[in-house]
DNA sequence: TGCTTTTAGTTAGATATCGATCTATATGGT
DNA sequence: ACCATATAGATCGATATCTAACTAAAAGCA
C-alpha cells in the first residue's frame, strides 16, 4: 500500500489476497461438504497416478503439518473419499488410498471448477500468467529451501 | 505439477504454496498470542493514520469477511491492541481505534518480522520482485473485480 | 408516513491450520 | 542387545476463515 514497506512485504501481500480470492472462490462451488483442501488430496491421487500413499507423505506433500493431514483424512474417510489401512511395512505408519467414490468426487469437482476457471482465464491474459508462474516457481523454490 | 492443467490453475496453485510459506515463517517469529491477520490490523492503522475505522470497512479492506473480522477484534479488544465503541454517527455501527498497547505491539511485531523479512529477501533477487509485484497487482484488481 | 430493501454486527457451526504434546514403532550407535 | 534418538500418527487447544441465519438500524421508495 505505502511506499515506505519492503519490496518483498507488498508481494506477499498481494499473494495472499490473490490466494484468499481464489480460494474462497473454488470453495464456493464445490460440492456439498467438499473443500479445496480435500479435493487437492484427490487430485493428488489421480494426477501422479498413487495407488497408496502415507499421511505423512501427503502432509509434506502439500507443505501442512500432520495433525492437519490426520484430521483432513478422517474427514475424506469419513465421506468415502479414501481408504485407510495400516502400512504393513511399517507399524507406526498407515497408508491412504482413492475409493471409486473419491475418483468420481474428484471429476464432479473439476466440473464445478471449470466455470469460475474459465471466468479467471477470461479476464487474465494469457500472457501475464505466462510471465508469471516462472517467476512463483522461483519464488517458491527458494522460499521451499529455505524453510530448512 | 502436470502439464495439462489450466495454466491459471498452476499460477493459483504456486501462490497457495508460497502464501502458506511466508504466513506460517511469519507467524511462527510473531509475540506469544499474535497472529497475522492481528498484526494486519494493526500495521493497517498505523500506515494509513487512521483514527477509527468501522469493521466492516476494515473487512473489506482486507477481503475477509464481516464475521471473520468480529472475531479477530473481540480477540484484539480483549488483549488490549483495540478499542470498540458504538458509531455515534450510525446505530448500527461501532468504530475501532488503535490503542497505545496496540500501537507498541505493531512495533514489536515489525521487530520480530524483520529477521525472516531480511532472509527472504537475501534469497528473492529484487529483479524478480520488482518484475513480480505489477503483475500480480494486475492480477489482484482483475480477480477483485470480478468478485461482484 | 410506512413498507421494503440494504447494511452493520453478531452468533452458530463447520473446516483448515498451527504448535505442543503424547504414544508407538523404527533406527542408530555403543 | 540396549538405550537414545528420530519418525508416524493422534489428540488438544487455539486462531482464522467461511456460509447461513439472526437482530437492529439506515436508506429508498411509494
Amino acid at each position: 500500500m505505502t511506499d515506505d514497506d519492503p519490496l518483498a512485504f507488498e508481494v506477499f501481500n498481494e499473494i495472499g489476497i490473490i490466494n484468499q480470492l481464489t480460494t474462497a472462490a473454488f470453495a464456493a462451488v464445490l460440492p456439498k461438504g467438499m473443500t479445496i483442501a480435500q479435493f487437492t488430496v484427490l487430485n493428488h491421487f489421480v494426477r501422479l497416478e498413487l495407488e497408496a500413499q502415507s499421511p505423512a507423505k501427503l502432509a509434506s506433500a502439500f507443505q501442512i503439518t500432520r495433525p492437519t493431514m490426520t484430521s483432513t483424512l478422517a474427514r475424506m474417510e469419513k465421506a468415502g473419499l479414501v481408504t485407510i489401512k495400516a502400512d504393513p511395512a511399517d507399524g507406526r505408519g498407515k497408508l491412504v488410498s482413492l475409493t471409486a467414490g473419491g475418483r468420481e468426487m474428484r471429476t464432479e469437482c473439476l466440473r464445478c471448477l471449470a466455470g469460475p476457471m474459465a471466468e479467471a482465464q477470461a479476464v487474465l491474459p494469457e500472457a501475464v500468467l505466462k510471465q508469471l508462474l516462472p517467476l512463483l516457481r522461483d519464488v517458491r523454490e527458494k522460499l521451499d529451501r529455505l524453510r530448512d
